[in-house]
DNA sequence: TATGTGACCATTTTTGTCACTTGGTCATTT
DNA sequence: AAATGACCAAGTGACAAAAATGGTCACATA
């Protein structure tokens, strides 16, 4: 068994119940069932624990999301299935949410310089997805950065913030249909113009 | 000299500056030139105070953006000018900023009421004025609730959230295309289907 | 020999205490 | 009748002692 792994996923496990600081390095070694002298053969400290669990994440969050886009589908199309995709690992993002929770709750630095990293990463995918689509004249002419800025935070707004003030979490084709028609349809270029 | 009005004024000030907690009684008192027990006689307590602040101010707002909207003008003009109008306002969001932050980095209490109430009216609002636009076949057949918190998180995002990871604050013409060029765009009805 | 491990230590965090501040009252002043 | 600041109980922050935690390392294991 992959001693690395199983680290990474008790590391995961216990960041996306307790949060950073609430996380302890014993409590990691007990969920991975080794001793806690073993996590630094593999990490150097738990800062970088942390950040091999959240790059290791987007990784596979952004291999998915390349898989799911198709230069032949239209830009609607392939927003649609991004999202969609996105939407699937829902329960992973709420490590996200954690994170961003614990940054405004306590200041963690190592936190903090994480949670603008992911933001970086993400807004830098979409911006570039949009450019593209700009340049197939799928998308109208735009500030992609503006706009995909914009894109994440409605998501987080969708997916965190409205559990927050309503009973039930929103389901996942009332995000996509909302997203469908207000955004995306705003950016899509309906006729070449 | 209305002693209620200059009270509220100094109040205003202070929680602005300052955050709900951080803000005394007694400093209220000075910044408004009256005794700490006079306060007392206007407001019940504190979280009272803090009430009245954020309604009046909620109550202006209100009133410019009824007076700038028209029903003559067609929905996008009118969300455009009530957003210019909204962003004319930007300073003051700068306490609901400031409060969200409190709210998140200590728990208070009055403080999250207030946060909820407030969100509830403003969603209300927008929500009211797109099922008019959809009665008037201007707006295409959406879930108000959902259009309208999504508008107010998005707005919260340019206004706040941007600053957080940018060196500059964005203009608000920026803010006025980016809206215009998606969620505007994407919710209007271009012809009556 | 290479890898895994928990006792161990320096540092950080939490707990408990106490002096001080603050929200709110009320007897006195204006 | 309205305003006020001294006053009080409740709440808060500062500080020290106690507990917990990140990281190391000498030893165990294979």
């Amino acid at each position: 068994m992959d001693r690395r792994q199983v680290i990474l996923q008790g590391a995961t496990k216990s960041f996306s119940m307790f949060g950073y600081k609430a996380t302890t390095m014993e409590q990691v070694a007990k969920l991975a069932n080794v001793g806690k002298g073993t996590i630094y053969n593999f990490f150097t400290n738990k800062e970088e624990l942390l950040q091999e669990v959240v790059i290791s994440m987007i990784r596979d969050m952004k291999a998915e999301a390349e898989q799911t886009l198709s230069p032949n589908a239209s830009f609607i199309e392939n927003a649609h299935n991004g999202l969609m995709k996105m939407l699937q690992f829902r329960e992973q993002h709420l490590l996200f949410a954690k994170l961003i929770e614990e940054e405004k709750a306590i200041q963690t630095p190592a936190v903090k310089q994480m949670l603008v990293k992911i933001e970086e990463e993400i807004v830098t995918f979409l911006a570039d997805r949009l450019r593209l689509g700009i340049e197939k004249n799928e998308v109208r002419p735009c500030n992609p950065d503006l706009v995909a800025f914009l894109l994440l935070k409605s998501y987080l707004a969708m997916i965190v913030d409205w559990q927050l003030t309503h009973e039930e979490a929103l389901h996942e084709e009332e995000i996509l249909e909302l997203f469908k028609e207000t955004i995306f349809r705003g950016i899509a270029n309906g006729s070449s113009e």
